[in-house]
DNA sequence: TTATATGCAAACGCTTTGCATCACG
DNA sequence: CGTGATGCAAAGCGTTTGCATATAA
């Protein structure tokens, strides 16, 4: 019953053939790795199709923005519609979703601190996964 | 013994220019922003210089990158080396420091509960400062 | 005097857009 | 069929770099 939001939301090839290489992907991605990974399978999909699905799966909630550190853009795949945030591993790219916690509350202690309303936030964790740490032992 | 960390770092007519904007600002402020106020003031200061600036500040301490929602990249002046976060205004882009508060404790248990060992973190916060509540109440 | 910073302009990389064509529904 | 999606290439930004010149220390 097409939930609604969308007018018309075709589903091609090149989306479908996005959404694959997206979902083979353990971490977090750029749009220049999705148009290198289209080149490596040759699939053919233009640069310009890469970034208009990126925006539709953003806006779908299947995807989001991450900001790393470095100042680069990079996506996350994730469950749709739940507020969350993620841990990403500095080493591998791989990313967990992480539910709200207590975080609740510190957002509301500041709220009341600051005098601010606040309306969202944004928090993002980097550091070392699992196996990663193993690794680095070494 | 020049603090150890430069080798030599110069207080030129750019600079000084560049900081006393920067303090002028309120809230958070994007390079462009520079470029044009230096325009505005009739100062003559390239673009590289304002990037190199800025990069320096941040380096510091004295200035903190922001990543807006937009994916937009801006800078907050804020207190070097200690670990706070920001509140930007959505409407007025005026920002605030908050101390870190709970947020050690929740780190702690997304830490624990994800596996990482979580190395950093930024969270960013985005509402209406009091006087813009009040602004849009009318 | 000499290393550092500046300015300019060209180079860059990422992202968007215009437009004719293609194809899902 | 008709509207939405695609691809291409060009345009658009924000940011960086090379290099000769200016300048703080």
């Amino acid at each position: 019953m097409r939930s609604g939001l969308n007018t018309a939301t075709r589903v091609t090839a090149p989306r479908r053939a996005l959404v694959e290489m997206i979902a083979a992907r353990r971490g977090h991605f750029t749009a220049a790795d999705l148009i290198a990974d289209a080149e490596a399978r040759n699939v053919k999909v233009g640069r310009a199709t890469v970034f208009r699905t990126l925006d539709l799966l953003a806006e779908q909630g299947s995807l989001e923005r991450l900001d790393l550190p470095s100042g680069e853009h990079a996506y996350v795949a994730c469950a749709p519609r739940e507020h969350h945030h993620h841990v990403v591993c500095r080493r591998c790219a791989r990313s967990v979703e992480v539910a709200d916690q207590g975080l609740q509350a510190v957002v509301q202690q500041i709220g009341a601190k600051s005098g601010y309303v606040i309306e969202s936030h944004r928090l993002e964790l980097y550091g070392l996964c699992p196996e990663c740490q193993a690794d680095e032992a070494k």
